[in-house]
RNA sequence: GCCGCCGUAGCUCAGUGGUAGAGCGCAUCCUUGGUAAGGCUGAGGUCGGCAGUUCAAUCCUGCCCGGCGGCACCA
């Protein structure tokens, strides 16, 4: 008997799936049945982490799985290769960033290959690729002739020692998350993707992905933010400031409450609050104040309801005497609606905070059930409830949502505004100060404007020799790089330098993988047969922006005629995070990496010391394996000890895909030693051809396992359960153990040879070098790549006999056998005859008996 | 504050309107020619709490408690 030795089978495997090429992708044939599996492409840092292997174990089952079943199987890889790390590795050890980028690939890509994942490497490419990003480029000129690309001026954060702009996210405390420093607003001419103009589409099609978690689901409808209100303009009862004669448009969605209005607030930095503070030093410190407040969520949260009385009225659009004061207040968003509003404190927390503080009156107009309008007030706390609009005049009696619409309607009639529907989604801000990136591909020529390039002058590549040795954008400061020609006038021009957002770069990269030679950006043939994506994985962390970047782009290139589709994944899985124990020292608090951890139990507790100094270690939280808390666990040391097929076991089977899992090194020690298991279990099976099937009681019972266990772990994978699925097989290993081939009858052993053969196809998506061993132990035909899934015999899977418990008022008192589907009356006769029951039911008058077919018998007495 | 997810053995998790399961850990024993290992057996569970529906609830419903995540002055 030889020991199971993954070293030398897992390579030799992997060899043998290179050599015939099995995972290449068939070409698209409009009869054959096609799966397109994908994963979240890897930004190239250099090395492989577990969050790695659990992303691309997870989709591999699948892919492996469809495989088997007969579908023609996409499951390409790339790689998400600009960006910032490349950047930063350049300026602190001045390596070139082409070069420390493709560098890591080579890394990544080795360390991917070892585990042994089903992937068509013939589609590789990054995004770095000019021969990618320079189709990216070509599309991008399409958009922009569409009208979906514009420039803008726009306030961005900018981060004066990087001397870059930031994301919102990437302004803690007002500062920058890297270099510290306060950051400043800018006003910068920003290219801009109309994203907006899909909001609607976008909400819609959620509709649609019905393979996608509800949770992604919920947070882009709550990220695009469609609210349905009125948009109108209030006329000044005053004099009207300059500029604004026209009146102050503000937008609302509870129309309903005009009548309980009590003042219009604009944002501090609504065009009317800034000019009146060029004329007042008064409103300009103000506004001064209410920008002094940070940014973060716990200071806008806590931050105190201010305001200023600007002097100025307009006038109720249903009552012309009836005069509003207009304020200025530290509450109101300038980029959401119009910037500016009308209050009705008494229906509205913030303008009822508001009003409290200075003084401002509150009427209600909508009355909640069951109160009088006569005596009904509101104190601290704004009603948004339910009820009855009064108060109110034309609008009084009616519900909330009627009154809506009579407002809406009344205000249109009046011709000061109309229905609107607006979003919280803002246009795409696309360009980025960096050099490591996409160029935008325009030049700029002071007679003709900014002009896009002619498509035979694509791709605009990167210049090789840029300076990486200060913060800032190295291809804006490339000496000669800009220098062009404008292709409409001729004269001299200049390059764009800012490059594109990154998520540009993977908002269309699934579609360019379904034909990655083809001139154009996209194949439309190939696109139209592989696309939707059906089965997608990757991370929670990209729920919202490549995602819905992914599904913009998707119809835009739609729109565009290059492929037809307009949801590019039509399922969705995000999978949980790996987590791990953290260690550290008692003194110092510092962190501790696992591998330097010798873990014990004393005094019946679990325990941690240092195996280098033996001191004890206090054994902390287990969080998300991040370099920061040093509680990672390399793969390749994994790989190295235990083989690739246990590290995929165990980040399969220990969480449910969807939550985060927690490695463990007892956990990988436990996989491990159930491949070693599943291995001698192959091994124990006498070589040569197997015995026929043959009706037998013994070999029946392996059988009906073996048939349940073909159904469990189909159903399994099918509902991407595949921890149960696992589990199920760690259950059918232990009953096959207790059919030893050293025992067994010719009909025995032609029942573990069935149990074998579905077995090694079983485990194949899971750990398919051990799976391919087994299969060429047992003679399979091929490799198990190769082989089809097996089928259960829904027949097989039913006992004869039938063991039903037997409940006496709903508690367990007795067991009887019978046969398998035998009629309740019949069941009912026996149970009434049994004496161990009878005993039970001594003293007891039987009120009814409940015989639920093949389950249970419950006997209600009293 | 709002929304969502989770709570089953010491730990990590399966599971089901009808007999509570796996792996790891723990205990006992066997093996010492699979040996930086293998195997047998076992202990261990008011299925978070309380109520309701039901012949029967770990499962369905409601409320509560605890943990995690997302969003959050969006008019």
């Amino acid at each position: 008997m030889a020991r199971y030795n993954p070293k030398e089978t897992e390579p030799k495997w992997r060899k043998a799936w290179a050599d015939a090429d099995v995972f290449r992708a068939g070409p698209p044939q409009p009869g054959a049945p096609k799966y397109y599996a994908l994963e979240m492409f890897p930004y190239p840092s250099g090395r492989l982490h577990m969050g790695h292997v659990r992303n691309y174990s997870l989709g591999d089952v699948v892919a492996r799985y469809k495989r088997a079943r007969g579908f023609n199987v996409l499951h390409p890889m790339g790689w998400d290769a600009f960006g910032l790390p490349a950047e930063n590795a350049a300026m602190e050890r001045g390596v070139d960033p082409r070069g420390w980028t493709y560098d890591n690939i080579a890394r990544m890509r080795s360390e991917l290959k070892e585990l042994g994942l089903s992937i068509d490497w013939s589609r590789e490419f990054a995004t770095c690729d000019a021969a990618y990003y320079g189709k990216q480029q070509d599309w991008f000129l399409d958009l922009w002739k569409r009208g979906l690309v514009y420039r803008k001026e726009s306030v961005v954060n900018w981060d004066p020692v990087d001397q870059t702009v930031l994301a919102n996210e990437q302004v803690v405390d007002g500062r920058g998350w890297r270099s510290g420093a306060p950051v400043e607003k800018r006003k910068l001419n920003q290219w801009f993707l109309r994203i907006t103009d899909y909001a609607d589409e976008l909400i819609e099609g959620l509709k649609t992905l019905d393979r996608w978690p509800d949770k992604v689901r919920l947070m882009q409808e709550n990220w695009i933010g469609r609210s349905k209100g009125l948009r109108f303009k209030f006329g000044w009862a005053g004099q009207a400031p300059a500029g604004f004669v026209a009146g102050l448009e503000v937008y609302t969605t509870r129309p309903d409450t005009l009548f309980g209005a009590s003042f219009v607030g604009v944002a501090p930095d609504h065009p009317l609050a800034e000019q009146l503070a060029a004329a007042d030093p008064r409103v300009a410190a103000f506004i001064a104040e209410c920008r002094k407040g940070g940014a973060s969520e716990a200071e806008i949260e806590t931050a105190e309801k201010i305001g200023f009385d600007t002097g100025l009225t307009v006038a109720h659009p249903f009552d012309p005497e009836w005069k509003l004061p207009v304020w200025i207040a530290n509450f109101i968003l300038m980029d959401y609606g119009t910037g500016a509003i009308f209050a009705c404190p008494a229906h509205d927390q913030r303008d009822l905070d508001f009003a409290r503080k200075y003084g401002l009156p509150v009427k209600a107009v909508v009355l909640p059930p069951g109160e009088d309008a006569a005596t009904f007030e509101v104190g601290t706390e704004a009603y948004t409830g339910p009820g009855t609009i009064f108060h109110s005049q034309f609008l009084d009696g009616l519900e909330i949502e009627p009154a809506k619409a009579a407002a809406i309607t009344r205000i249109e009639a009046d011709g000061c505004g109309e229905g609107a529907t607006v979003y919280r989604l803002r246009d795409w801000g696309v360009a980025r100060q960096r050099g490591w990136g996409c160029p935008i591909p325009v030049v700029h020529c002071d007679t003709c404007g900014v002009v896009a390039l002619p498509k035979d002058q694509l791709p605009v590549v990167l210049p090789d020799d840029m300076d990486f040795s200060k913060p800032g954008n190295a291809l804006a400061r490339h000496p000669t790089w800009k220098n062009a020609v404008c292709p409409d006038c001729g004269g001299p021009a200049t390059r764009e330098t800012d490059t594109l957002d990154t998520f540009v770069d993977s908002s269309w990269y699934f579609a360019r993988f379904t034909d990655t030679e083809a001139a154009e950006p996209i194949d439309k043939a190939a696109a139209d047969y592989w696309l939707p994506v059906d089965q997608y994985v990757g991370g929670i962390e990209h729920a919202v922006l490549h995602l819905l970047y992914a599904r913009f782009v998707t119809r835009a290139l739609s729109d565009e005629g290059m492929l037809s589709v307009r949801e590019p994944f039509a399922g969705l899985f995000t999978q949980g995070m790996v987590t791990h124990e953290t260690y550290k020292r008692v003194q110092s608090g510092e962190w501790v990496e696992p591998r330097e951890v010798e873990i014990f139990t004393e005094a019946g507790k679990r325990q941690a010391r240092s195996l280098e100094t033996g001191e004890a270690l206090v054994i902390g939280d287990v969080e998300k394996m991040s370099k920061s808390k040093r509680n990672t666990v390399a793969p390749e040391e994994i790989f190295e000890v235990y083989g690739v097929d246990a590290a995929r076991l165990f980040v399969l089977s220990d969480s449910p895909p969807e939550r985060d899992t927690q490695w463990s090194a007892t956990g990988v020690e436990g996989a491990w030693r159930f491949v070693n298991r599943v291995w001698n279990e192959f091994d124990s099976q006498p070589a040569g051809p197997a015995p026929a099937l043959a009706a037998d009681p013994k070999a029946d019972d392996l059988r009906a396992a073996t048939h349940r266990t073909i159904k469990a772990v189909t159903e399994a994978i099918e509902s991407f359960r595949f921890n149960s699925g696992i589990a199920r097989m760690y259950e059918f290993l232990n009953k096959l153990k207790e059919f030893p081939a050293e025992t067994a009858t010719p009909a025995v052993l032609a029942a573990r040879h069935e149990a074998l053969s579905a077995f090694a196809r079983l485990i194949s998506p899971f750990t398919p070098h051990l799976a391919e061993e087994a299969w060429a132990r047992i003679g399979g035909e091929g490799m198990v790549v190769s082989a089809p899934w097996p089928q259960h015999d829904e027949a097989l899977t039913q006992d004869a006999v039938r063991v039903l418990p037997v409940q006496v008022n709903g508690k367990r008192r007795g067991e009887i056998s019978v046969a398998a589907g035998l009629e309740p009356a019949e069941v009912e006769k026996i149970v009434l005859d049994d004496p161990e029951i009878a005993r039970r039911l001594e003293g007891l008058s039987i009120r009814k008996v409940i015989v639920v077919k093949d389950r249970i018998v419950n006997i209600v007495a009293g």
